[in-house]
DNA sequence: CAGCATCCCATCCGATACTG
DNA sequence: CAGTATCGGATGGGATGCTG
């Protein structure tokens, strides 16, 4: 039932044909959740505690940070570093491969940027041609 | 119930506070499902029809292929051209913006490939670390 | 050939209550 | 503070049968 998010390493990953879709697909299944890129931008600039990314990322569950901090962690992409004492403090960081991210995902940005109004165009004449309810 | 994938265009898209945050969210909505990127990288090259994709994306059902195809039409990724006559003659055509995508996409596939053995490291060492039943 | 309709299961995700 | 446990609804996606 897989809840823990964990796959296995030995992904099938055959669905495309073309070279490299496969390896996109690996990048897509870290980055393309829901909460994932929230929380990694939220960490880019330092190391960001627990209830503060409960505050920045703006809507998420305790469980979906938890989860999401988890599958990152185990991606490699965040450290987490527990501080002992009480109160609890855990700071999660992250790692410089998280941090390479920045490029790709800003490219992917600025492409949503540049046809967001084309994209807005074409769903609202599609929804026109055909029945939106 | 949303099994035709329409949503709304008044989207929420307020999980992240960071700017850029929301954008990145809409492509990744995009291209983030499981056949979306296999079906542009297909139609990239030139036209193809319905049953050449059934072929070239390797796994995918009619029934996804459908569901896929329409909301790359509806996003404008995808130009859907019927060739009237005995049988049916369906071609799908890569829009301009949706080549555009090729480049950004390239980017995330290079940030794969670059790190995909730290990854998978990353994970063996989490999963040997924990337990991974 | 190019779909649509239906059924069903798996996973995602939110709400909520509890804990060291 | 930083989680874990449990439930239940929403969504994604596969299998299959039917149709113009």
């Amino acid at each position: 039932m897989r809840q823990d998010g964990r796959e296995q390493d030995g992904d099938d990953c055959a669905g495309g044909g073309r070279d490299g879709d496969c390896t996109l697909r690996e990048a897509l299944d870290r980055v393309g959740g829901k909460w994932a890129i929230g929380i990694l931008l939220a960490a880019s600039p330092g190391p960001v505690r627990f209830s503060e990314l409960t505050r920045q990322v703006e809507g998420i569950s305790r469980r979906m940070l938890t989860l999401t901090l988890r599958n990152l962690e185990r991606d490699g992409l965040l450290h987490r570093l527990v501080h002992p004492g009480v109160p609890p403090r855990v700071e999660y960081r992250a790692t410089p491969m998280a941090l390479e991210l920045y490029e790709p995902l800003r490219a992917l940005t600025a492409w949503a940027d540049r046809h967001r109004t084309a994209i807005s165009e074409a769903r609202a004449a599609y929804d026109r041609q055909n029945g939106r309810g």
